[in-house]
RNA sequence: GUUCGGAUAGUGUAGUGGCCUAUCAUGGGGCCCUGUCGAGGCCUCGACUCGGGUUCAAAUCCCGAUCCGAACGCCA
């Protein structure tokens, strides 16, 4: 049999009225089967979609009836019939079968239901992925997952961005502080990279202006929260000529855009996941580190100085207060002691002690954040020493600083967290195909 | 890593010392049923994480292990 034979249209694909009486192929997995004694129903799903397959006892052969009602729940079935225009239906129409094909027949009892009916805890979804993905709900979010990055490419590409990928096996613990899985290269010893971030800067020398990527980053932390893997999806930009509140427009401009384009194109899933998503205002809050500090020290539990780094709590204060008085869930903090961010943030010039840093906020949890770059060697490499680092394993980067460095600036912004927060998920892992956390290393 | 909580059929659960021959749902098998859409009715199959201990008696109490969840910590 032809590959091509098995389906000719999906479920979605069939317009009851226009399509009545034409015959169609359609495949996919036996959804459930409700067998009524004198007619039968079979829900055949496929990604797009579910269709009902209808046999009536009176007016088919008594072996293929008998045989239908017999279908294992989550097998592999090809439909041969006629559309029937059926406002009882639940797409207003349904197949009346000449044939089901059973391409592969499925084992019981399933690793879990995929109808709704009885939930399933998370660890058992994630070990049984290829059934728990059969979902609807489940497979809608990697379809808005995949929403998500076309607009962030398509946002990029309008902006004159191009795409770049850079190294994931690097060779030496780049910007020290969070620790990185060490690897055999050959004879040598190797590490899997944290962030695209030196690269990304070497480009800006290379004169590529503007480059954007979207690739994995890997971070050895110990963690054990529902916002942090070990494995996750970065996607990164950096911007020659650039300073920190260039790309924050950027940045608003590409979290609106994937919004929109997912309450766009990505209705039905979002109304699977019983979503009314709202596309967030620009201009985001911004807010100074300082104005921050006082509102945690104001209305938090806890004192915090100046030049401490916000804690998980203080996090949820200042977010739920902004909340509270912009009725919106994103926002910048900005201007931040240059000591607590990373050696390659831009100090301002009349007053080295804060950055031309932001970080970018959901309500309880942070999204993104960037900064203006050093883009003089000299004091690039003082701040490396100063932070304890040893300049010689930045070799090859620094030397990108010599040769005409121009000004930049970027950002990075976690995909999964954009996604949890978008879907108002409580756990990261659920917007991961396969996640790598502290525990899980497979599927 | 710290603190707290948990582990019962394939899945999700009820069950705080004897009434457990372990509840309910879903699912599998069987029977009935012509319009279901979480179809319905009847029958049936299938489980107390592991190892010690206390007790006349342990799913239940105690100790240890393993695994899991939550919060925090860590996260340039």
């Amino acid at each position: 049999m032809l590959m091509e034979k098995l389906r000719t249209h999906h479920t979605r694909d069939i317009e009851p009225e226009e399509m009545a009486d034409k015959n169609v192929n359609l495949a996919g997995w036996v959804h459930e089967v409700r067998d009524l004694g004198g007619i039968c129903f079979v829900v055949l799903r496929d990604r797009e979609g579910m269709a009902q397959v209808t046999l009536v006892k009176k007016k088919v052969d008594a072996d293929f009836f008998n045989k239908a009602k017999k279908l294992m729940r989550e097998s592999v079935i090809s439909v041969t019939g006629t559309v029937k225009p059926e406002e009882k239906a639940p797409n207003g129409y349904e197949v009346l079968p000449d044939d089901i094909t059973v391409l592969n027949e499925s084992c019981t009892p399933l690793p879990l239901d995929t109808t709704g009916k009885v939930e399933a805890e998370m660890d058992t979804c994630l070990d049984s992925r290829y059934v728990d993905l059969r979902k609807p709900r489940t497979s809608a979010i990697f379809k808005i997952r995949h929403e998500v990055l076309k607009a962030v490419r398509d946002n990029f590409t309008r902006e004159g961005f191009i795409e770049t990928t850079t190294p994931k096996v690097v060779a030496t613990a780049t910007e020290g502080g969070t620790s990185l899985f060490p690897i055999t290269y050959f004879d040598r010893e190797a590490f899997l990279n944290q962030s695209p971030q030196l690269f990304k800067q070497i480009l800006m020398s290379g004169g590529l202006e503007k480059v954007f990527e979207i690739g994995p980053i890997f971070r050895a932390e110990e963690h054990d929260t529902r916002r942090h893997l070990n494995e996750a999806t970065s996607i990164d930009m950096e911007s020659s000529f650039s300073d920190h509140f260039d790309i924050m427009e950027t940045l608003e401009n590409t979290i609106v855009h994937a919004y929109s384009q997912v309450k766009e194109n990505a209705s039905q899933q979002l109304e699977y996941l019983g979503i009314d998503l709202e596309v967030p205002e620009t201009p985001f809050k911004r807010l100074t580190y300082s104005e921050a500090i006082d509102i945690i020290n104001q209305y938090g539990k806890e004192e915090l100085e100046w030049g401490d780094d916000l804690s998980t709590l203080s996090e949820h204060t200042l977010g739920e207060h902004v909340y509270n008085e912009t009725g919106a869930h994103h926002y910048f903090i900005i201007d931040w002691p240059t000591e607590i961010k990373p050696f390659y943030a831009m100090p301002y010039e009349d007053n080295p002690e804060i950055s031309k840093t932001f970080d970018m906020m959901h309500t309880r949890l942070e999204l993104s954040s960037g900064a203006q770059r050093i883009h003089y060697y000299d004091m690039l490499k003082n701040r490396i020493e100063n932070q304890g680092l040893d300049p010689d394993s930045f070799d090859f980067y620094l030397d990108a600083f010599g040769y005409g460095m121009p000004p930049h600036a970027g950002w990075g912004l976690g995909c999964e967290r954009l996604l949890m927060t978008m879907l108002g998920l409580e756990n990261i892992r659920e917007v991961v195909l396969f996640p790598r956390d502290r525990r899980r290393l497979s599927p």
